[in-house]
DNA sequence: CGCTGTGTTATTGAATACAATCACCGCTAC
DNA sequence: GTAGCGGTGATTGTATTCAATAACACAGCG
């Protein structure tokens, strides 16, 4: 049957595929399966994933703007480097961000008590956050220790939500993306124990306990970041064990 | 009429295509020519830059992720609404930001001391900040005020590319736009007086004072803050001059 | 008179087609 | 043997075209 003149083909718009294609390679990259320098073209995703070339771009964009992949102008695009050196700053500013986040999330909350109406986008993001409680506590319980690394990172972006600041959300998305690659760079999850704390930061939340939820937010962050140091030990001499008045000023304040 | 039969058109490739778009967008919303919630479509885009969509495309996404527009599938792209509400934590955060910035700068320089030769990036940058440093100067001295919101902006990412850590010059990036539109929301630039605090900061870099450089920054920014602050005075009452614990813990240390 | 359902229109989403550039390889000259 | 150079292939960038959805207006009905 000989097509009409004008018609090579039928466009099939799926607006949920760029989202597809970005969170799969995210994940690729993060979890190592695409290693940094890695060279990504466009047609071998486009083939890999069934879509045109255009949604491949929108994601490959998007990782740029991550900081995931790096792009030169015809050249291609490949797997950045790991922000290695970044390590211990990335933490510093990941404290700050997080207690400020809980502290706003213990504001809000404190403002239902004095008769202001939680907003439906309160509940919905705090009806989630129960949820990923729930489900961490069965994956503790059950030993699933592969689950928490994305649970725990739904939980902090949850907390974001919940504190109602878009702007902080949108920081702590890009920056938690880094964390998390460097603790996949080698080991997979920094173990349960630090799961339990996240149920006691709620409860201060909920209590609109702001001085509270900062503290136990920053104390949360520190702990991770020490973990982290501890096992990577900063085989180079870039000032690290040194550059820490920041750092630990954010992560061991209160 | 008919058209050739396979070539509808000839597409001109011009890589920089999307960053003019991108720049041009962005500065007219930070600068108020386009309003929160105006509707920005993509055709009418094209047609004012002479471009295609495609590149109009590339230009609102990267906007969206840089939280200045919001898209709904099919539903189109708007402008977004200023962050006010996020003023003071945003002003915290980026003033820790910054120091850290500050901080590993004035560490890498200290290295230079010790024997590690300076990068031919390090010079690139260093030369760079030097050429900002004397336009603002000039400009201060001949009362162009309009030009130094973005020398100011200039001077800061300078800084972050001195550090050469590209993760925090990446967040440095995105929440300093936030800032510029919140300033420009109302008024165009904060005065001159602050423009001499930059030498000292430089200064205390180039000395490989890492303490000094982080106090100098972070109070740098505090200034920043509090003019703003004494500026909008917090209209509504989200808790504003309450949350400050974090902030000017942050703004104030040293 | 208000509301709902439907048709229309405008706008975005994706697939294909074509142009421009870069990287790599072999070749030639010294 | 090595450095410089041109050709060739691969890959990205953009323009056009068609499909699908959302927003809107209007007619019909309660």
């Amino acid at each position: 049957m000989e097509r009409s003149p004008v018609r090579p083909s039928r466009p099939e718009t799926d607006a949920a595929a760029p989202q597809r294609v970005l969170d799969a390679l995210r994940r690729d990259i993060i979890l190592g399966a695409l290693r940094p320098g890695a060279r990504v073209t466009e047609a071998a995703l486009a083939a890999t994933y069934g879509v045109s070339r255009i949604p491949v771009r929108e994601a490959l964009r998007a990782l740029e703007a991550e900081g995931f992949v790096e792009s030169k102008p015809y050249a291609g695009s490949t797997v950045a480097k790991i922000p290695l050196d970044d390590a211990e700053d990335l933490f510093a500013v990941r404290g700050v961000i997080e207690a400020t986040i809980a502290r706003r999330a213990a504001l809000r909350a404190a403002a239902h008590f004095t008769g202001e109406a939680p907003s439906t986008e309160w509940w919905t993001a705090r009806r989630a956050l129960a949820a990923i409680l729930d489900d961490g506590d069965r994956a503790v319980a059950a030993d699933a220790l592969a689950d928490l690394p994305d649970l725990n990172i739904r939980f902090h972006l949850g907390v974001a939500e919940l504190s109602g600041s878009a702007s902080l959300a949108a920081l702590l998305r890009q920056i938690s993306g880094k964390i998390e690659w460097l603790y996949a760079a080698d080991v997979d999850n920094r173990g349960k124990q630090s799961w339990g704390e996240h149920r006691l930061i709620i409860a201060a939340i909920d209590a609109g306990n702001a001085d509270e939820a900062d503290r136990l937010m920053a104390g949360h962050v520190g702990s991770s970041q020490r973990g982290y140091m501890e096992r990577f030990a900063a085989p180079d001499g870039t000032g690290t064990g040194a550059v820490g008045a920041t750092g630990t000023d954010a992560a061991a304040r209160g």
